[in-house]
DNA sequence: ATACTATTTGAATCCTTCTTCAAAAGAGCC
DNA sequence: GGCTCTTTTGAAGAAGGATTCAAATAGTAT
């Protein structure tokens, strides 16, 4: 029997393994056994949890979307200058690799919203959110002087984010020309055109966050 | 009992149903039952036709992605300006409305890309193809001095396809503010940037495509 | 008309999944 | 250690889908 574990811990685990099962499977597709299997139980104990599959499937997609919006945050957070923070929010929107599952989640979310509101809702609500945050970073910049903005910072944000969610797709279907590196710089070409800086992309993502202050060492 | 018709006419038929069977349910959870209720026959008739559902399902989305791109030529086939032919073919890689099928379907393909290597494959190769068609374009728009291009013909064209791409999903989600005329608006945003041009956008398209050398009625 | 053949149906069978629930088994508490 | 409550299992039953195939049917050819 597998460990027993708390109400609210079980319930986590679950969300995680729907996670799991839904990039396996696809959403509309995933059976409440495979499931129970990702998360080394049985069928009756995920219902025991989750009476409606598909509540826990809903969850599973909102702490995916949420998980990798807060990411993001993270890994900007620290960078005060808006050229380089930029340049990393660039490079955090896009999967590390085609079997990235945080991005493939949001894949298979895309291809769900169609037929689901709920799922078009989630997804939309995060479109805004990266929107918004772009355009906070656009908005700084051209405050601090570092950025001529081309046009209003609502459309480039929105172009931003655009630029990265397809390459996101074309990235996770294995195009074989662009990968991560190749997708960053085609980003960035409309990035510099649109803030009118240079933007030189940034060195390998470190390991940990830096703190605000350091220099990252030229390479 | 349904109308007998032809192998090749009854196969036709079977991918249309598979193909509105696959935006409304789901490429990886359509039933065949549903397949066939979609086509107007029994299950045992579509496993005559296609003794394996997934033939069926791949047929479909291959004849759905053949369906966009060609729509797409024909539309701008005879639109002989380049800023014009421009701005009609980003019009035409945009859904309709949030329940145009033939790009669901496409979103559709997405979502199930990541974990189907032939997926990934139709999908890449509509990319790439969708990239040449614009490098075209705008290599066209060059040499007649018409454009002025910020970069490389590929880095827009790559570009220009993933924006439509990603207003295609943005539009399909029934996003509140983002509809085909504000996504259209958008891309023409950054496709004014990256040629040079002012490329006035393109009155409502008209009902059959105009012939060639005869010029829009302004409004 | 008749016969022929390709197509379609519908029923039977087999499988898989969902759902329910009594019983078992861990975890915490006294 | 024993008690209690929560979590998990496993079995059983219901529902539905896939697959097969003999029989029916509708075009087509003669």
């Amino acid at each position: 029997m597998a460990t027993r574990k708390r109400k609210t811990e079980r319930r986590q685990d679950l969300i995680e393994a729907a996670r799991r099962a839904i990039v396996q499977y696809g959403t509309d597709a995933v059976h409440l056994n495979q499931v129970a299997e990702a998360a080394g139980l049985t069928s009756g104990a995920v219902l025991y949890h989750y009476p409606d599959l598909n509540d826990l499937l809903l969850e599973a997609h909102h702490a995916g979307m949420e998980r990798f919006y807060d990411l993001r945050m993270k890994k900007i957070a620290s960078i005060a200058d808006p050229a380089e923070k930029l340049v990393v929010t660039i490079r955090s929107g896009l999967p590390s690799s085609p079997d990235d599952d945080d991005v493939r989640l949001l894949c298979e979310l895309g291809g769900s919203a169609g037929r689901n509101r709920v799922y078009a809702t989630l997804l939309t609500t995060l479109y805004d959110r990266q929107v918004t945050m772009y355009q906070m970073i656009l908005e700084t910049g051209r405050a601090q002087g570092a950025f001529t903005l081309s046009g209003d910072s609502q459309t480039i944000a929105r172009n931003l984010v655009a630029l990265e969610d397809a390459y996101g797709y074309r990235i996770v279907a294995r195009h074989p020309l662009i990968g991560p590196d190749e997708a960053a710089e085609l980003i960035l070409d409309y990035a510099r055109q649109a803030t009118g800086h240079p933007l030189r992309p940034a060195p390998e993502p470190a390991r940990k966050p830096r703190a605000a202050g350091t220099t990252p060492k030229a390479r």
